[in-house]
This record gives structure tokens, sequence and C-alpha cells, in this order.
DNA sequence: ACAAATGATACAAATATGGTATCATTATAC
DNA sequence: GTATAATGATACCATATTTGTATCATTTGT
């Protein structure tokens, strides 16, 4: 089970790499090979974090991506819910159908307060939190 | 993103309803029958648990299984282990190779820590937590 | 006009999940 | 000892998700 899939890591790195550079416009080709990602896959990350707001987009020579949001306004559930959909680790369903016993399941009821937990901290994480020189994440 | 898979659940269900029944041998068909899970996925489900001792089966006529292990002996953890692999929240890798920041990446740190409570939680959960009479898992 | 960049979108490979199917083996009842 | 009811072993398959790839259109700076 991973709490963080490629692509949000990957999401990550690139918003990282932008913010620790100013906030300059960055290229998707330099980050690709800043970054080793490969090349289609960053392209299309990126440009759902510009659809999503996090990050703004200009076309042409000497364009590329920056943040249009400061470090410490984009969270790490942000990022999970853009790329992996809601943060649940609660899907107790059989088939289609809700389990009958859903209301009083003693076992849903422990793993909704850990995932309430889960939630709670990666809501607490900001992506200025990940830019101590220490503990970078460049590539 | 699951914490429980869908064979997991199965196999606490099944667990419950052995323990519920006093623990005497049921048939992989009762279980089908009360439990409303596809009979092909839940005796292999059933094997598994045998191997790995958590169930003891006898064949032949009146057979089925048993559990080998009191149910304040059986933690959530163990099962999600058995079907799901190790529990980690944290496969931060590139491809193959580890991530070459692996050793002071921050974020890593933090979803570690993440990861060493959800651990710490179902850890705590039996099959005996999961028997009221409330909050029971019979279907 | 050309080149360098992103936008949009469709396709594909690899892996994980959820489930089937089949035949062999064992044990009980008669 | 044979029929039957059970599990054991194992191979296969369908679907969804993840992790990409490929292509062409559009925009912009020189």
């Amino acid at each position: 089970m991973k709490l963080i899939t490629r692509d949000t890591d990957y999401a990550i790195r690139a918003l990282c790499y932008i913010m620790k550079g100013g906030n300059k416009v960055v290229s998707s080709a330099e980050m690709v090979s800043k970054l080793h990602i490969p090349r289609p896959f960053l392209r299309k990350i990126l440009q759902v974090l510009n659809k999503k707001g996090v990050l703004s987009s200009t076309k042409g020579l000497g364009g590329g991506f920056k943040a249009s949001t400061p470090p410490d306004k984009i969270f790490l559930v942000d990022l999970i819910e853009i790329f992996q959909g809601p943060l649940r680790l609660n899907e107790c369903l059989l088939r289609n159908m809700l389990c009958p016993h859903k209301k009083n399941c003693c076992l849903k009821k422990k793993i909704d307060a850990i995932e309430r937990y889960v939630i709670s901290q990666v809501r607490s994480i900001r992506i200025a939190d990940l830019l101590q020189k220490k503990g970078g994440r460049h590539g």
C-alpha cells in the first residue's frame, strides 16, 4: 500500500525544484534533466498541476512553469488528492453495495480513526517543510 | 488507497464467523452461504490461513476449518501482512533503484512516522476486539 | 517563418487485485 | 470398497490501477 504514488511523488519533486530556484519559470525539459523523470510523464503531471491552479504555465520560447501558490500554502494532502483522489483508508465495500453492517461495524470505526489521524498528518505537511537544505528532494 | 484489501477483509469475516460459533469446525460451504463470499476465492483464502497456521483444517466428510489460535492472539496486522505483504506506506522508489536522497529525505521521515503510527494501531486490533455483539461482522 | 515551449488527448505496458476452474487427496458413512 | 463430502494444489483469467508513451495542435519569442 502506498500513501504516495509515483505521480504525486514526481509532483512534489517538481514543486520543490521550482521553489528552490526561487520560483522562476522552469521548463519541463530542465526538470526532466535534473530530476530524471520520464519526459511525457512529467509533462502530464505539470499540466495537471497547472489545471488545478498549483502551477501557472507560459507557452513559447522561454516558457515553462512557476508556482502560483507559495510553498507554505501547498499541502501534501492537496497533491495526494489531485493525483490519487480523496484520501481514504477505508473502502469497506462488498462488490457494489455497501456492507450491511456498515453503521456499527467496529472494524470500520477503528480504521476510520486511523484514517482521521493520517489525514490530519498529511494535512500538516507543506511543500515549505520539504525545502530545508538537509533533507531536500532535489533528484 | 486501501488499508485492507478484499481478501484480508474476507479472512477477518471468516475468522469472526468461526469464533462466534465457538470455534467448532466449519466448512467452507457453510461460510460461503452465510458470508456471501465467492466460493473459490474463500477457499483460497482459507487455504492460506491454514498454511500460515492461523486455521487448521480437517478433510473429508464433516471436515472444515477451525482456528488454531485464540481470537485475542490474532492481530489485524498479521492478517494484513499475510494477504498484502509487509505494511508499508513508504515505497519511495525511483524505478528499481532507491532514491539517492533516501537517507535524509525529510518527506520520507515524515511518512515513516505516520507509518509507525498506523502499524502500532493495527497491531493493537485483535480478532477478539471484533467479536462484540454490537459492531459485529457477520455478513 | 522557425524554433521552443506547453495543451490536449489517445494509446499501451506492467502490476495488483479479485476471482475461476480443475483435478488430486483425504476421510467418513454406508 | 465405493460413493460422497470435504480440503489441497495449482494454473488460469478478468478487471482496474499505475506508470508510462506518442502525436499533433497551439502559443510565443526571435
